[in-house]
DNA sequence: ATAATACGCAACCTTTTGGTTTCTTAAAAT
DNA sequence: ATTTTAAGAAACCAAAAGGTTGCGTATTAT
C-alpha cells in the first residue's frame, strides 16, 4: 500500500501513540488503555507505523513491545531541511511574494 | 473539516506543490501545468494548503498568485524537536528497547 | 460588445481511511 | 487439562480523500 513516514504522522492518534513509545516499549493493550479506541484500532495504528519501519519490537511471552526506532524521524527532519533553510535566510518575509512575482515578471 | 499541517503535508502532491511556491509565487494553472492533473485538482489542494494557514496570495488582475508562507513550518519542526532530542541523546539506540521494557518492570 | 481566459464552487464518483465486531492462535494462569 | 489473556487477521461499514466534469463570475483581449 506504498505508505510514507508522512502519511503515519497525519493522524493525531498516531502522532500521540509515537510520543509514548518514543520512551518506553509499550504493548498494543496499554496503548489501547491510554486512548478511546479498541485494542483492534491501535493494532492497525500500529500496522501502519510498522510499515513505515518507525517500530522496533521485542516479544515476551504473549506479550509484544513496541518502541519507536526515533532514527527514522530524521527523514522528516531531512525534507523539513529545505524549508529551513529559507525561514533562517528570510528575514523581511513580509511582501515577499511580491518580490518573487517581480522577478518571474522579468 | 479541521484540517492541521500535518495532514496538510501527508499528500506527495501537496509537498511537491509547497517545495515548488517555497521560492516563487504561483498561480494555480501555473502550478496545474507542472503536474499531471486538472487545475481544479490543484485547486483544491491549494484549498487545503490554505485552510491551513501555509499560503500567502496575492491577486493581480485575474491571477491569484500564491506562495509559502514558509514560518508556518516551523510548527511541524516544533513537534519534531522531541525527538530530535531522543536521537541526539541516544548513542546506543540498538537494544534500547530491552532497558526500557526492564525499567517498566521494576 | 463579444469572445476568451483564470479562477472558485458544487455535484458526483471511486478508493482509502479509521473504526468496529468476530474469529483464531499462542502463551499463562488456575 | 481447562480457562483466561494477548494479539494478529478478516469482514464489514461510514466518512473522508482525491480526483473528475460542469457551471458562474470577473478580468482581459479582440
Amino acid at each position: 500500500m506504498k505508505r510514507d513516514i508522512f502519511q503515519a504522522i497525519a493522524d493525531p492518534t498516531r502522532r500521540a501513540i509515537l510520543v509514548f513509545i518514543a520512551t518506553q516499549a509499550l504493548t498494543p493493550n496499554a496503548l489501547a488503555d491510554e486512548f478511546d479506541m479498541t485494542r483492534q484500532a491501535v493494532s492497525k495504528h500500529i500496522k501502519i507505523l510498522n510499515e513505515c519501519e518507525l517500530l522496533e519490537q521485542k516479544k515476551i511471552g504473549r506479550e509484544v513491545y513496541y518502541q519507536l526506532k526515533v532514527g527514522r524521524m530524521k527523514e522528516v527532519d531531512k525534507w523539513l531541511e529545505q524549508f529551513r533553510k529559507i525561514w533562517e535566510a528570510r528575514f523581511d518575509q513580509l511582501d515577499n511574494i511580491l518580490s518573487t512575482i517581480k522577478k518571474q515578471k522579468k
